[in-house]
DNA sequence: GCTTGTCAATACGGCGGCGTATGGTGTTAC
DNA sequence: GTAACACCATACGCCGCCGTATTGACAAGC
């Protein structure tokens, strides 16, 4: 075809690599869930057929495997790594608590990876990913002279209203919040959760 | 009956009636989740063929919604109204937080349910099932003479808390506590969201 | 320009679930 | 004892997904 151009998806002409796949397996994930990361509808998606597919991944487990290692490399860099920098612990707390205000897609996709949580590709990723957050709030308590047990108890607290918030909002729809009132809802999140200074 | 009876499923020679699907329904949904709840296997476990599923029910969908229907007023009847009649409102929210440690049956129903959140069918029943739960825990905070805005917050908070915390034990498995463990969680959960009297 | 390597299309077989059609069996009613 | 009804089996067609096999297109290297 000596045409420059159709107007359908696909719209550059570069063929696609493993990252491609990956990058759109996430995008499916974070709007329909796992099971939505299929190849066919994939490849649809993607402007190609899975013929494509087959050459990149040996399976669909094997790229859903390379797409949730991939997004663990990347949301430990952007969510935790910053806030080491942070000395004060209850500042770090509370930092971390309102920072994840924005950031919507992260949780997104981590809310979508709690319904899977019975899934064998899923499960390993999302109990690493987990542990390694309330270690870290577990950490900070700490450093707020809680004691050993009450450091882990109030750390799985909290990440369990963090759990549960992203499900009931974005899942069960259940609040439709406005920013006052989702900003009033973390003052008081904060205010419960973190002893005053 | 004439013959004793043989040894394999299904030993007791009745037919089967809806209630019966439902109940089976029910069984495979708390064990393997919403997605598991399909005729054929089902009709398998039951011992039948789904030739005698079509009869009692139009399609699948069907048979999940009402399946979910006599799950969300068993639930109503069986955890709730007990609780209305405690008078004293923090002694309330006590009892519901403590209570809710046994009949694990009906929570891993709820978790399971939590992951299915964007089936059209699950939706509604999970929204009004867990709408009257937190107006009951606002209720109970506004008696503790919590302002309009902060029972509410309290009350997502902590219906936020159970939620995740379901997910957390039951799906991810990450945290396999001891009895005394668990019990050391609940009173720390207790302590941090219900006022002292 | 011809080969090699990379990405992609097509076509195929298989599996598991849904829903339909039709006929069969036991129980109950009279 | 026969007719009506309630329950169940069998067999079928359909669809969507997985994975394989084969061939094709296109670029780079030499």
């Amino acid at each position: 075809m000596p045409q420059p151009q159709t107007a359908d998806p696909r719209a550059d002409r570069t063929r696609l690599s493993s990252a491609d796949w990956e990058a759109g397996a996430l995008d499916l994930l974070a709007e329909q869930g796992v099971t939505a990361v299929a190849v066919e509808p994939l490849a649809r998606r993607l402007g190609v057929t899975k013929g494509s597919f087959y050459w990149h991944f040996p399976s669909r487990e094997a790229l859903l495997k390379a797409a949730l290692e991939r997004w663990e490399k990347l949301d430990e860099e952007t969510v935790f790594e910053p806030l080491e920098e942070i000395a004060d612990p209850a500042e770090r707390l509370r930092e971390l608590f309102v920072r994840t205000s924005k950031e919507m897609r992260s949780h997104v996709l981590y809310s979508e990876l709690l319904k899977a949580l019975d899934h064998p590709v899923v499960q390993p990723v999302m109990a690493r990913v987990s542990q390694r957050r309330i270690h870290f709030l577990m950490q900070a308590y700490r450093s707020l002279n809680f004691s050993r047990k009450d450091a882990m108890n109030r750390a799985r607290l909290a990440y369990s209203a963090y759990v549960g918030f992203l499900q009931l909002m974005l899942q069960l729809k259940l609040t439709r919040m406005s920013v006052e009132e989702f900003d009033a809802y973390v003052g008081h999140v904060v205010e419960t959760l973190i002893p005053a200074a």
